[in-house]
DNA sequence: TGGTTGACGTGGT
DNA sequence: GACCACGCCAACC
C-alpha cells in the first residue's frame, strides 16, 4: 500500500491532541510535539494547526511556551483568540497569558 | 529532487 | 529578565 490513507498523518495527531484539551485548559506547542515525540518539531504543531482551519480543533487553546498567543494573527479575529480564552475564564495582560502556568495542561496527563 | 517555510524551543550572551 | 542565533523536522512548491 503507497501511502494508505489508514495512516495517520503528523496534524492528525496534533488535532486530536488539541482536542484533548480540557475547557478551561491550556497547552504548548512543544507539550504537544513533545506527547508526539517530536519534542525537537514543536514548530509542525503550530503548522498543523495551520491545516486545522477546516477541522474543529480549538487552536485557540494552544499558546507558545510563555503563554503568548502568537498564532491570534492568523485567527479570522486578531481579538478572537484572546476572547475565546477569556470566555474560559483566562487573564490576559495584552496577548500575554497571565495565569497561563495556573492553567496549563499536559497531554501526557491525560 | 531539492530548497524554503513555519502559530517553537533551547541555549548563550 | 530580555534579546539574539541556531536547531528541529515534516509538509509544501
Amino acid at each position: 500500500m503507497t501511502k494508505a490513507s489508514n495512516e495517520i498523518s503528523f496534524f492528525e495527531r496534533c488535532y486530536e491532541v488539541v482536542l484533548r484539551i480540557p475547557c478551561g485548559k491550556v497547552t504548548t506547542y512543544g507539550a504537544i510535539a513533545k506527547y508526539l515525540g517530536t519534542a525537537g518539531s514543536s514548530r509542525m504543531v503550530g503548522w498543523a494547526m495551520n491545516n486545522s482551519h477546516d477541522k474543529n480543533i480549538p487552536s485557540h487553546r494552544v499558546v507558545n511556551r510563555v503563554g503568548l498567543l502568537t498564532g491570534k494573527h492568523h485567527f479570522p479575529g486578531i481579538n478572537l483568540m484572546k476572547e475565546l480564552l477569556e470566555n474560559e475564564g483566562h487573564t490576559f495582560s495584552g496577548d500575554k497569558l497571565l495565569n497561563f502556568k495556573d492553567v496549563f495542561w499536559d497531554p501526557s496527563e491525560s
